[in-house]
DNA sequence: TGTATGATGGGCT
DNA sequence: GCCCATCATACAT
């Protein structure tokens, strides 16, 4: 157990709002991932809101397809996509249902089961890193899309949740433009981080892939 | 600590 | 057929 932690579990409610109040909410709280080897948890240090079908960085920009349907499902649910052929990232879905919005939750600290972590992310060079990346932290935390559209509200047997931790100080909150968004998308500074925080990662702007010769 | 580049496959126009 | 809410590696500094 951690010392000092609030571990009274977020409700529903706590999703059930604007995905802009939600998502810089969500720092300082402990995601907890109850995997077959044991629990990992982790302090969320950095965070992106998408916006639904109004943002064009959305992958519910274009409307409800297969992959993005759990987006447009009630809030407190978790939308886990398949990116780049190799990776999985973790979303939480906010706002009422049919808004289609979520939080890419993009980094953290591990506080707990950093030995569960270390052996899925054995390239990292240090424990800064087991988490550092939206698709390191599906990594250290066990996910793939065997997530998809579960009930992340801590309820009996639940594989993930989210309880209170220690949010920061709203003087240590930043926010900036998204990483690896382009297009309209890259005007709305919708990411969040705590100031100063090691486990945050480095921001790099959209860059598109340039055809092989 | 930073930059360049290849990997790798599902989603969608 | 192009795009992608990315990362590991190699190499320079």
């Amino acid at each position: 157990m951690i010392e000092g932690l609030d571990r009274t579990p977020l409700t529903r409610d706590f999703f059930d709002r604007p995905v802009l109040d939600v998502a810089p909410d969500l720092l300082g709280r402990t995601l907890v991932r109850d995997t077959a080897d044991g629990p990992i948890e982790l302090r969320l240090t950095e965070v992106e809101a998408y916006a639904g079908e109004i943002d064009p960085g959305s992958h519910a920009f274009r409307g409800r397809t297969g992959r993005n349907s759990v987006m447009y499902g009630p809030p407190g649910h978790a939308y886990v996509y398949f990116t780049y052929g190799m990776w999985h990232c973790l979303n939480l879905v906010c706002g009422p249902e049919g808004m289609a919005s979520g939080v890419l939750l993009r980094a953290g600290e591990i506080r707990l089961g950093a030995e569960l972590s270390r052996k899925r992310r054995f390239s990292a060079r240090n424990d800064r890193e087991l988490a550092k990346g939206p698709a390191r932290l599906a990594t250290a935390l066990d996910i793939d899309k065997a997530l998809n559209g579960t009930d992340a509200i801590a309820h009996p047997g639940a594989s993930l949740s989210v309880l209170h931790g220690t949010p920061p100080p709203s003087d240590q909150v930043r926010n900036g433009p998204r990483t690896g968004v382009g297009g309209d998308g890259a005007l709305h500074p919708w990411r969040f981080w705590i100031d100063g925080d090691p486990t945050v990662s480095p921001y790099r702007p959209h860059a598109p892939r340039r055809r092989a010769t």
